[in-house]
DNA sequence: CAAACAAACTAACAAGTGTTAGTTTGTTAG
DNA sequence: CTAACAAACTAACACTTGTTAGTTTGTTTG
């Protein structure tokens, strides 16, 4: 067990704080507060509130990206690769819960990395729906406009990280389970 | 058509500002500059910056209060309620999508409304989870975890606010329909 | 022991924050 | 014509913001 560093201590506290106020509402003095430290002592270990943005998003939105990598290499069916990526946004959510609640609510206060953190997402929405266009046209996925279908799986796999505290004792592997039948299948009997 | 007084004016400019930078980014003088005048002269019109984001999210609050009532006095199946509560979400949220992105991304900087804002929610979440529980006794909705169902099926129409805007042909009707489907059938064929 | 280092501190800065007070301007109603 | 009003303005306030400079403290290493 790697020992965490004090720069990565500041980074997954300022993730915390973030995902109650979001990063605007938070400043360096809540930050340092909550280190039970002073302001000024934080840039020892960070360069600057923006840096640690960027630090936080950044890892995960590359964590997608190379999880997504993955499922288009596998040779499964359509209806399998859809449930890769649902037990990949189960897995890194759970592991990033502070983290995911700035990245979808702060990433546009990114300032130099914006255009690289669209650029990621834009691509993973893409590969995305081609998942879902292979699977329309095989016959394996109801013929609905794609875009929609991924707006609506997507943005309840976005959210995951709003959910998954709340419920402590939720079992990870029946929580997968549970949202390859609903995204999937649907809620009907 | 009602004339748009000075003051809705100023929180509908205001919504769109928060929707593109949160709340606590957008400053008065932000405000003020997108409607061409001084930070000082929006207090002519308005108490304070609080007092905006009160009006932009109890109002949309209530709005979807009223329409859980309707749908829970009606007594049709609980599919039906179901379908009656995508129409209500595609609805409101369409009208009000820059006020949603308030709701969604705001709620916890309400002062002296929060309490309020959060009573309307929860019980909003429990007749929803109520609507669903009734349907798997009455054997219509499978037997998983109603939580579950209801954190799925809501998250993806809480977002709705950020997908219309996108495809301004979108026909609403269609849309509507094809929530009905994904969200209840399922994407599998 | 001495040198190096990690990590905290105090003090201060320039810029930006929401908001108030008091005033000016142009339009509307008696 | 004048009184009333809506809606803008300038100037300023007390406070908060992210950040820098320089210093102190205690621990680790040669």
């Amino acid at each position: 067990m790697k020992q965490e560093t004090r720069q990565e201590e500041i980074i997954r506290v300022a993730a915390k704080l973030f995902k109650e106020k979001g990063y605007s509402a938070v400043t360096m003095r809540d930050l340092a507060t909550a280190m039970n430290i002073k302001a000024a002592s934080l840039y020892n270990h960070i360069n600057s509130k923006q840096d640690i943005l960027e630090s936080i998003i950044i890892s995960i939105a590359e964590k997608f990206t190379v999880g997504m990598t993955s499922v288009l290499a596998s040779n499964a069916t359509c209806i399998e690769k859809l449930k890769e990526i649902i037990a990949l946004h189960v897995e890194i959510s759970s592991q990033n819960i502070y983290g995911m609640a700035a990245l979808n609510h702060d990433w546009m206060h990114l300032e130099s990395q914006l255009n690289h953190y669209k650029k990621l997402r834009s691509d993973y929405e893409n590969d995305f729906k081609t998942i879902l266009i292979e699977g329309v046209n095989s016959g394996e996925i109801i013929d609905i406009k794609p875009d929609v279908m991924m707006f609506s799986i997507l943005t309840t796999l976005r959210s995951l990280y709003l959910w998954i505290p709340k419920k402590e004792d939720v079992n990870l592997k029946e929580l997968t389970n549970n949202l390859n039948e609903i995204l999937i299948k649907g809620v009907v009997k």
